[in-house]
DNA sequence: TCCCAGAAGGTTTTT
DNA sequence: CCTTCTGGGA
């Protein structure tokens, strides 16, 4: 791949590592205005940005010095963007991409900024943040509020105040005024009361992430000096996965932005909206569109399923939105027989029996691995893994809930944690040869926690000595995984010294916060030691840590944004489905957002013992329209 | 301490 | 909708 440094004229940029955009794709990372840009599942959302980020950076549509700011919700969404555009520029022009989640934008804002806020906002420079939950709001409104005065309301009328509408309507619900709200309701009062107790009692300020969202649109309303430095900085905003957006997130995007010559691009799948209960905005897109004056354009390829998956998903899309076009296959079908089957058991044991046996002739047939599969749930998926697990490790494959507790952290969160990764790949090092990627992994790693210049040689290869000779002194002091707990900390602990406490914090804020470190850190040892258990060898180990013999069993909102060869959805009844009737539409996104995980295969089971099918028969009307089959298996 | 009735939770992200 | 939690009373 060419990756030069030099500027690229705009008519002879090409799109880098792919074979073709579509049109529509291509005219969007050439835009020059607003665009929100709606396409379906696997119509490549995020490789349009990373090209449009190279044709900004290589022709020079974003000038130096300015940069491209991208905004994700998920910071997996976040590192997997940047890691696109770093493998497609020269670092001098990756290096002026910066890809960060929401909630790390808002943040740093505050860190650098927040001493200017008006003293009624002004957060200590050494507050911490807190994840409140509807109790926490239940106890703040039944004890801690106190009497409002008589001008606002009575006792009464706080506790009239819906626990749930809370902290979404009224302490987040709408921008900060800066001189409090003159008149208040006794919601407001309340709110009020809130903010303040978070900000000035106490000896720190406590926030959540939604309070720090709010307290950074304000900071930027109040402070202009602020708020140029962003305009000046980024020539070009993306946000991705955009039919998630909160009301908190737009508006500090509009405050910052609105009126100005940064350029805005705004992807998304309003079919797959499935977050609207946790705050995301109704119709972001139309709102983005009349502020902005921005052109919807849509996406009509899909690159991940197969004709017929496509042909499916076109009647579930359908169902949310008439308006939808069918969307274009790009991928062959690969499979014999039906690509989507509604399985009908008796009971979960035959149930789990009959799909272990399946993936396991599917696996031979296909020549597929374990993690080619996914096996869904609604919610719940450890009521499920109990079933499941015994009868796919019968059959020879092991399952694996990544949704499961360890210690205190979920499995899928502390597999992606930076300290968990950087903790395997130094322990691969011990077993295998000083090359490759996890030599690579460790030494970028290493690289940006000592604060060593890419381009200082010497340094890199003392650094690189440095490492090697850690990593013999650990394969002698542990030749065998660990078989206690003690032992497994120690290991733990051991290669946290080598990387060094205080560096780490340095690069990776999160783990100073807090005791964040310290339950990765005991998350990190219990799981090492899990996959430690018969008296494997550290191969096997390290192999079950990271799950890459497993198949993953998760819910669906977990699995937006993955993609599998063959889906299997366990438990398409109403029980699962009980908020059905409360939303029909988010929850028909959920069924489609499950359907469009999989390029070639999608199996949905039932079984009567778990639940009849009556409120959700819409569902099973779908798929009845699109001709799918329904077999009962003995 | 136990029991029962009624309420709450479930689907989630984030340093 | 079904399961789990909570609080009041015995």
């Amino acid at each position: 791949m060419a990756m030069s440094s030099r500027r690229v004229h705009p008519e002879d940029w090409k799109p880098v590592g792919v074979n073709a955009l579509e049109t529509n794709a291509l005219e969007v990372v050439r835009s020059t205005e607003n665009r929100s840009v709606i396409a379906g599942p696997g119509a490549g959302k995020t490789e349009l940005l990373a090209q449009r980020a190279a044709y900004l950076l290589q022709t020079g549509a974003s000038p130096a010095p300015r940069r491209i700011l991208a905004i994700s919700f998920k910071r997996d969404a976040a590192t997997n963007l940047a890691t696109r555009v770093r493998q497609r520029c020269h670092r001098d022009h990756a290096e002026r991409f910066d890809s960060m989640t929401f909630d790390a934008f808002a943040k740093g804002l505050i860190d650098r900024f927040g001493q200017a806020l008006p003293e009624r906002w002004r957060p200590r420079p050494d507050y911490e943040i807190i994840f409140p939950g509807d109790r926490d709001y239940r106890e703040f409104l039944s004890r801690q509020v106190g009497v409002p005065p008589a001008s606002v309301g009575t006792h009464a009328d706080i506790q009239a105040i819906s626990v749930k509408a809370f902290e979404r309507r009224h302490l987040v619900g709408s921008p900060l005024p800066v001189d409090d709200w003159q008149h208040p309701t006794p919601a407001q009062w309340a709110a009020s009361r809130f903010w303040q107790i978070s900000l000035h009692d106490g000896k720190k300020s406590v926030l959540s992430f939604p309070m720090i969202g709010r307290l950074a649109e304000i900071l930027l309303r109040v402070n202009p000096m602020a708020t140029h430095a962003l305009r000046l900085t980024y020539s070009h905003l993306f946000m991705d996965e955009f039919q998630d957006t909160t009301h908190i997130q737009y508006d500090l995007v509009r405050t910052v932005f609105l009126g100005t010559d940064t350029v805005i691009t705004a992807v998304g799948d309003n079919k797959q909206q499935i977050m609207r209960w946790a705050m995301a905005m109704d119709d972001p897109f139309t709102a983005f569109e009349g502020d902005f004056r921005a052109t919807r354009t849509p996406l009509y390829n899909n690159y991940r399923s197969s004709k017929e998956l496509v042909r499916i998903q076109h009647v579930l899309a359908q169902a949310l939105d008439a308006r939808a076009v069918a969307p274009v296959s790009m991928t062959a079908g690969s499979i014999a027989g039906d690509s989507c089957l509604i399985l009908n058991f008796s009971t979960p044991e035959i149930e789990a029996r009959r799909l272990a046996d399946f993936v396991v002739g599917e696996m031979k047939t296909h020549a597929l691995g374990p993690r080619d599969f996914v096996l869904l749930v609604r919610q719940k998926a450890s009521n499920y893994a109990g079933v499941l697990e015994p009868a796919f490790l019968a059959a020879g494959i092991s399952l694996r809930n990544e949704a499961g507790m360890i210690g205190s952290i979920i499995l899928q969160d502390l597999l992606v944690e930076d300290l968990s990764q950087l903790i395997v790949a130094v322990l691969r090092l011990t077993i295998t040869a000083r090359a490759g990627r996890h030599w690579t992994r460790c030494m970028e790693a290493l690289i940006a926690l000592r604060g060593v210049a890419p381009d200082d040689e010497v340094a890199q290869a003392r650094l690189s000595q440095e490492l090697d000779a850690y990593v013999r002194k650990l394969s002698v002091s542990h030749p065998n995984p660990p078989r206690s707990k003690a032992v497994s900390r120690s290991i733990v602990d051991d290669i946290l010294k080598f990387i060094g406490r205080e560096k780490l914090i340095v690069v990776h804020p999160a783990y100073g916060q807090g005791d964040w470190l310290e339950k990765v850190l005991d998350s990190a040892a219990e799981h090492l030691l899990a996959s430690s258990v018969d008296d494997v060898q550290w191969p096997s180990a390290l192999d079950g840590y990271e799950g890459i013999h497993a198949i993953p069993l998760m819910t669906i909102h977990k699995s937006k944004g993955l993609e599998y060869h063959s889906v299997v959805f366990i438990g398409l009844d109403d029980g699962a489905w009980w908020s059905f009737s409360n939303d029909q539409i988010e929850a028909t996104a959920g069924f489609f957002v499950a359907f469009t995980r999989a390029k070639q295969r999608v199996v949905f089971t039932y079984c009567a013992q778990r639940g009849t099918r009556t409120k959700i028969a819409t569902l099973y009307q779908l798929l009845k329209t699109a001709g799918v089959n329904s077999v009962n298996v003995a």
